[in-house]
DNA sequence: TTTAGGG
DNA sequence: CCCTAAA
């Protein structure tokens, strides 16, 4: 959850709901982890995870503790208050080796809310800071602060024990954590839980923080010793009496940032190196498990969504006709379903919103909260918050795996790119950001009920979303900035998808507290395969394809996909070599435009490259060459073409505008091209 | 934006 | 196919 708007004014902060225990399947963690790797990740973003992580621990601690008592707590939220300094700076090494400070207070709160009796409230906050003072990675320091409120099974209630800790922890130069970490109790409090957030930016410079709190010890009210346990890869895995948190790949399979860290005079340009790391391994990992699919299937998917709105021609032949649009909306809520969920499920969370507003914006819903004895603040807790429609695109034959990856990587896109909130309220957006709460009628509990949150992308081009949801009302894309121009997909599919089970997330879903990698993206295509209808088909359109805008340069937001492999077709090659036989090498663009000014997956680039393949496959003996069998006869017309062109420089001759076929050739010779 | 080449 | 320096 990425929330960058301060409310003022006695607002104590948003509630937002747990955010997704760091991601829970392997390819989200990867994907985060290398978001935050690549300094993609806002700090607070970062913090925010901490907190939720933090979080969903103290609720199973808690759960566990009552478990006695046979209490589960049904819900709670944690509160992010934007009291950071540079949390909305991408985590960028860079930055944070330089000094940069971030912090945010964040709290969390577990209610027992329909279990009886027991008075709801444990809440723990904390306050989370990252800094790093020196350069590099060599020093890295966290704050991990917190308080709690904990229930007390002696007494059958929660008492008021604060316990605040705080440690500190620090890389020294030598590539080793410290965890100088002192302990702060105060007075009555008899029981410790300690927290830690270390930044184990080891040797190899990868960063991974660690979040190891709840070591909880009510039970023997015992001062617990800080236990650094070691940090096994399964992280974000409770283990025992400790819980952690870390960007780690299960598979130790992580990008290292040595390069950060011992060179950190090669900056080229280290977003660019990120990205094509990135690029890379998304490619590597596409590869694995690309379909093997024939000549004939591959020219038929196409995954690179991303790239489409790269190319300056776009033409709607082939994707007319294979690809489609899935829509989807509300995906992230409540991604990693805590514990068990009274009332969890996004089901409850849609719950629609006031008249006018189509039922379909409201992207949260607020609940007033018990509010406790602060009367000048509002509470209030947010079940969920959606984030915007995200329009997806994506060939019919494309794997389920890609069409995961390409859900991440939007969602990554828009956390990665910023999000703002909007407010709504009774439906209708609150714009205006300076004034309190009180005069926008926020403090009011019947208005409490009616307010909701959205996620918005803050910069247009990193808007991979656009609310949809009702076409009639202009987006609710608040921001009175520029909110995306994208069109806004005809509401019939947003009507058919809207209540498809398969879109929405039933909080029982997620679960697996086990090392079950399913995340979000799994549990719901997992759904979603088994009824493929659930997807809505769109045959797309010029204009659709606008509307998947899949974020362009937008710094630090997408992880392009490579795109996808699609061999020449013999029939292409034919095209291709009579197109330069006729213009000549050099002359790719009007190449493209003879001769495959419709295949818009083929570009000027990808032409040429071919070509050059080609006559490099020409040149090898038929053994060693690969794939599809490509006619000696055009193998030998690529030969003479080269030969020809190549000795007579196409560029020079640029007047060859002549019709097809007319090559004109001054010195009769061997070479040249064969043109019927 | 295109080309031309290296990766 | 990707990435980019050059043009």
């Amino acid at each position: 959850m990425v929330l960058k708007k301060r409310v003022d004014h006695g607002f104590d902060g948003l509630r937002v709901p747990v955010i997704p225990k760091a991601p829970r399947s392997a390819r989200r963690r990867i994907a985060f982890k290398k978001a935050v790797e690549d300094g993609q990740v806002c700090a607070i973003e970062l913090l925010a995870s901490l907190a939720g992580q933090l979080l969903q621990e103290s609720e199973g601690s808690a759960s566990s503790n009552a478990s006695e008592g046979n209490h589960h707590p049904p819900f709670s939220q944690g509160v992010i208050e934007q009291d950071i300094q540079d949390g909305v700076k991408p985590l960028k090494k860079e930055e944070i080796h330089q000094g940069s400070c971030v912090e945010s207070t964040f709290k969390t709160e577990v209610a027992s809310q329909n279990s009886s009796q027991k008075p709801l409230s444990h809440t723990k906050t904390g306050h989370v800071s990252v800094n790093n003072s020196s350069d590099c990675c060599e020093k890295v320091e966290a704050d991990v602060k917190s308080e709690i409120f904990e229930w007390d099974n002696k007494f059958g209630n929660y008492s008021n024990r604060l316990v605040e800790t705080r440690e500190n922890f620090r890389k020294s130069s030598d590539g080793k954590i410290k965890n100088g970490f002192k302990r702060e109790q105060e007075a009555g409090s008899s029981c410790i839980r300690g927290s830690n957030l270390a930044d184990k930016c080891s040797l190899e410079g990868h960063l991974e923080l660690y979040v190891s709190p709840a070591l909880i010890d009510s039970k023997s009210n015992k001062k617990s010793p800080f236990h650094r346990k070691s940090f096994p890869s399964a992280s974000f895995s409770r283990n025992g009496n400790g819980i952690k948190l870390g960007f780690r790949d299960d598979d130790e399979n992580f990008l290292r940032c040595k390069k950060f860290c011992t060179k950190p005079k090669a900056f080229r340009s280290p977003r660019r190196i990120a990205h094509r790391r990135i690029r890379n391994l998304m490619s590597s990992k596409y590869w694995k498990t690309a379909p093997k699919l024939k000549d004939s299937e591959l020219s038929r998917s196409d995954l690179g969504v991303p790239r489409y709105h790269k190319r300056k021609t776009c033409y709607g032949f082939e994707r007319s006709q294979h690809n489609a649009i899935v829509k989807k909306r509300k995906f992230v809520d409540r991604v990693s379903g805590v514990t068990s969920d009274g009332g969890f499920s996004s089901e409850s969370v849609s719950n629609s919103p006031q008249k006018g507003m189509d039922g379909d914006k409201p992207s949260s819903s607020a609940k007033l909260h018990v509010p406790k004895a602060k009367d000048s603040h509002v509470k209030f807790s947010i079940k969920s918050i959606r984030i915007p429609e995200l329009y997806i695109e994506v060939p019919e034959t494309s794997t389920v795996g890609s069409l995961k990856r390409t859900i991440v990587e939007a969602v990554m896109a828009i956390l990665g790119g910023g999000a703002h909130v909007g407010v709504l309220l009774q439906g209708k957006k609150v714009r205006d950001d300076n004034r309190t709460l009180v005069q926008t009628g926020i403090s009011c509990n019947e208005n409490l009920d009616t307010l909701s949150f959205m996620l918005e992308p803050t910069s247009l081009q990193a808007s991979p979303t656009v609310c949809v949801g009702d076409p009639s009302s202009q987006c609710e894309t608040s921001q009175p900035t520029r909110s995306t121009e994208i069109p806004v997909l005809d509401s019939g599919i947003t009507d058919t998808l809207h209540d498809s089970p398969l879109l929405t997330y039933p909080g029982n879903l997620i679960e697996s507290n086990h090392e079950s990698t399913s995340s979000l993206a799994d549990t719901t295509l997992d759904k979603l395969t088994p009824d493929s209808r659930a997807i809505v088909v769109v045959p797309a359109t010029t204009e659709t394809l606008a509307v998947v805008p899949v974020s362009q340069k937008t710094k630090r937001s997408e992880f392009v996909q490579r795109r996808t492999r699609r061999p020449f077709s013999v029939t292409e090659v034919e095209a291709l070599v009579h197109a330069v036989e006729e213009l000549g090498t050099g002359r790719w663009r009007d190449v493209k435009l003879r001769a495959f000014e419709n295949a818009d997956h083929r570009t000027y680039v990808d032409l040429k490259d071919k070509w050059k393949t080609l006559v490099h496959t020409a040149t090898i003996s038929p053994q060693q060459r690969r794939g599809e069998p490509v006619p000696q006869e055009l193998l030998d017309r690529v030969l003479a073409a080269h030969a020809f062109w190549s000795q007579h420089q196409a560029k020079q001759h640029g007047k060859h505008q002549a019709g097809p076929g007319t090559l004109k050739i001054t010195e009769a010779s061997a070479e040249r091209p064969c043109v019927c």
